[in-house]
DNA sequence: TTAACGCCATAAATTTAATTTATTGTTTTT
DNA sequence: AAAAACAATAAATTAAATTTATGGCGTTAA
């Protein structure tokens, strides 16, 4: 069993189909076949049944899919560990960014970034830290944007920048009179959230974690984007709170309802995690610089508090 | 890269020699030779540094010997995945046992065990349970005996029997003419204990654990075995707890030393522990089954309290 | 229903790679 | 200084992977 002959299995269990995945790994099909079969062979059972259309795994098939999947993964990570000796920068960078971050600061650093180190393949993906943490443990992340800090054993933390809420909130409100708005000035029971799973929705219920929810709340909400929550609240159905990166993305009427927090601002720490190992460390450090580059100046909060974004049990 | 090439790279790490791991490998030496030069230049740097005697690995090298560990064990995994879906019971078994178990259980199911199972290759090693913990994670455990309940995440527990704890109390102490003992009759501070690491000394500890230890011993002991302990009990310098198998080995002038408790008598929980992903399912299970059949009649007690094995913070 | 097509398997030929035998060059030991 | 130990190299051999060419089978389209 080699390490070929696994990709080769991982192509077709991809693909469903000999020919295509022949082509993605550069081989005739008849290669495919033949490995294929040896490997069926050698292990004495059928990874795919071909008798279905199209081509199926079979229940041990997929058990094996799974496992080549790490061993291919691992066997990968032997070059990055040649790279980061050399201190080369370049190669697969697999980035995820929580949803809340995303819209604002990817479109800010990534062109630098891909002109800066053309070498580096980027893939980026949106994910809430939940799945990050999982997939960095895992392998299947090298790195990721999420606010912290998270306390977890086998992830490094370096912090990006420090990005208050803001909160947003529409004329006909009793508070919208106020230049600035206290903590204490919130209900918990009328600001809209993110649906479940995002960290910036538990980092407000942390905020206000002194309050009772009292679920006296007509309706429930299950909406991922900010965007929703400000029509709704424009409809007066209550205020919601946004990350600064996000106001300034607003139209200038809306910038209006806006108000900040006395200080020290509430605010989310925003983080660089990566794998202790610190297998692509000088990737990670290239992006840190970049990001840090471009956010110098688009925020400089001095007093701020910290809001853990962890769900607190 | 390939994974026999992988496998001559750790060879030749493990025997520090190329014509010895060439014998290990079942190939000639230039074989070796040749194809690890092969993965160096491949990934463009040395693995070995040949001009020391014997030969050294390079700090890269040694990098990628450990991650090279890792891919052939995932790799060996396979073949685990397809013998579990045939139900075939063979192959390498790699199981641990804590000091306190091994030298009182191994010696009862061992030979039962290789006589119905010829084809399994058992691998047995002696470890406290937090190496037992990182091993089973880490895959280079398939399974282990140990003290519970631990709770941790990946790994499932089958109680195969509940031990109590017995007193053994030298003549001369003032609790020696009591029929049964109980457990405020302890003084922790006289209590003679294993070395730090011993889950059985946490056990105890956490049977004492309302008593405030006041460190007024005059002495700190670093052993790993009961008959030390056994030896200065007699010797007038406390007493001592034992698990119950370990009393049957007793001389029977000391087996008049012992005092069991009163019900429920404090007990620890021996199980046999193994991945939740249960690749060895059917080894784990003739295993559970063959200490079940020995285990029977040997230790039978109604009315016991379980000991937590875990240090407590 | 026949022709055409998609798709995988097989066979034979070819290319590539792994392994062995034989030998050389060092270094260490005696 | 000779012998022994040990890794590297060269050439020959063996084994394995890959390709080209082709066949078979089921599905789709004429």
């Amino acid at each position: 069993m080699t390490i070929t002959q696994l990709k080769y299995v991982l192509a077709v269990a991809e693909h469903k189909n000999f020919t295509l995945a022949a082509e993605k790994c550069f081989v005739t099909q008849p290669t495919l076949s033949m490995q294929i079969q040896k490997v069926e062979e050698e292990l004495g059972i059928q990874i795919f049944d071909r008798t279905k259309k199209p081509i199926q795994l079979t229940e041990i098939g997929q058990k094996i899919v799974n496992q080549s999947k790490n061993i291919v993964n691992e066997a990968d990570r032997i070059q990055d560990i040649v790279d980061q000796q050399k201190g080369f920068i370049g190669g697969e960078f697999r980035l995820a960014i929580i949803p809340t971050v995303m819209p604002t600061l990817l479109p800010m650093f990534l062109n630098n970034f891909i002109k800066k180190y053309p070498k580096v393949k980027l893939i980026i993906e949106e994910l809430n830290t939940n799945d990050i943490i999982e997939k960095l443990n895992n392998g299947h992340l090298d790195a990721a944007i999420a606010a912290t800090p998270l306390q977890e054993d086998k992830i490094k933390e370096v912090v990006l920048y420090y990005e208050p809420f803001v909160a947003y909130i529409p004329e006909n409100h009793n508070t919208f009179s106020k230049k600035e708005i206290e903590i204490e000035d919130l209900d918990i029971n009328e600001i809209l959230l993110l649906q479940d799973g995002h960290c910036f929705r538990d980092g407000i219920l942390n905020l206000c974690r002194n309050q009772n929810k009292n679920e006296k709340s007509h309706f429930q909400l299950n909406s991922g984007s900010f965007e929703t929550l400000i029509k709704l609240a424009d409809e007066g159905l209550g205020i919601t709170l946004l990350p600064y990166l996000h106001t300034l993305n607003l139209s200038e009427k809306d910038q209006l309802k806006l108000k900040h927090f006395v200080e020290p601002k509430p605010a989310r720490e925003v983080s660089l995690i990566f794998p202790k190992n610190e297998l692509k460390i000088h990737i990670i450090d290239a992006l840190r610089a970049t990001i840090s580059g471009v956010i110098r100046g688009a925020i400089a909060f001095q007093n701020i508090q910290i809001i853990s974004p962890i769900q607190k049990k």
